[in-house]
DNA sequence: GTCTATAACGAGATAGAC
DNA sequence: GTCTATCTCGTTATAGAC
């Protein structure tokens, strides 16, 4: 079920669509209605009617992001208390972007922070947020319930997976080694997670 | 002491000084020429004597900012053995380059890493291995001789510290909250280190 | 809603004088 | 090394016909 944002016309989902994906892999900076009228299939100006301006469509372009953010946590919210399991359809979320051979929109965006306007850069800041609040909560009561093990704020647990993945994904693009990021998130939940299994190379404290 | 490289006119370095700083706050793809040419107060013209292409400008950036990294890395070996002093050295070369207001060259090139030349983009790969070539030594001997406690192979933790850094530094000015950063890289260390004091709100496993 | 046509500007890059 | 002048192309955006 789609987060409100309203009605939009099939065009304008599409054009979304083709100007999400050249944002995630080359940049708010890197594209231009060009590409999105080539790919469409419709000439630029008509690209015009439905975002007037293309910062009117950078800010749609992290709205329905955000949106389909939203919608996937409560997705996962509904799959049931674990917060291990949570932690881990999460990470999952990141993965599926990274299959698709693309960044995060809002990691991307921050990156280029400094060249949007000024709703953009609040409406990044937003998504960062949104994330972290669900995050914390999901910490929180794991580690309230004897699931995960971390110190300190689980706000601040919170924003260390939030950082770190996307790090992860960032430098995992950076190096077209998409792997980097499986074994990053992996450890990362591995610290979280108590009792976990020893695995090859453990060692202990000096003895 | 520079690393190689060799010489240049005294001009080429103060535009990539320029350059840098262009690169690191607003993206490869947010500048232009004529930015450069405004804050030297020569022309753009004169810009391709000493840079004939954009993309070489690029390549010697990166050039360049590696050497500083590496020739840093070298100087915090010279202060001692201590494993924890060193990644403390490290995380402050981060927060030097976020405390003047900058992304991390590479991470900003990370982003953009699909509109890059091949050249630039083997250039970035090759800034991360650095890094993680020495973190890695770092935190293997660190946990050989007690100072950290880690599970898995050195490489991989090193990884997740890199990672975890640049994504804490892209975040961090995402939100223009560069304490982000500064907590997000207290938590990572905070982790590595055996024997760490309690915290506020640590809590123990279910009794 | 989509088109043609075009405006208005900025980009990277080059030629050739000094 | 730096300049003026210019080229060529791409960019966002608009006007007005269909």
């Amino acid at each position: 079920m789609a987060t409100g944002s309203g009605a939009r016309s099939k065009t304008a989902e599409r054009i979304l669509d083709i100007a999400e994906r050249l944002v995630q892999t080359r940049g708010f900076n890197g594209f231009s209605y060009a590409d999105i009228s080539a790919q469409l299939g419709i000439t630029k100006a008509s690209l015009h009617y439905h975002f007037a301006t293309k910062d009117e469509l950078g800010a749609m372009l992290i709205t329905r992001y955000r949106d389909a953010f939203v919608d996937a946590l409560r997705a996962i919210d509904g799959e049931g208390e674990s917060s291990l399991h949570k932690l881990n359809a999460y990470v999952k979320l990141y993965e599926d972007v990274l299959r698709r051979d693309r960044m995060c929109l809002c990691g991307m965006l921050a990156a280029e922070n400094r060249t949007l306007s000024r709703e953009m850069q609040t409406l990044v800041h937003g998504f960062f947020d949104a994330n972290e609040r669900w995050l914390a909560t999901v910490v929180d009561r794991g580690r309230a319930n004897g699931e995960l093990r971390f110190s300190g704020s689980a706000v601040d647990q919170a924003r260390l997976l939030v950082v770190a993945l996307e790090g992860a994904m960032l430098v995992a693009r950076g190096c077209g080694e998409p792997a980097r990021f499986t074994v990053a998130a992996a450890r990362l939940l591995d610290q979280l997670t108590i009792a976990s299994p020893p695995r090859a190379g453990r060692r202990s404290r000096a003895p």
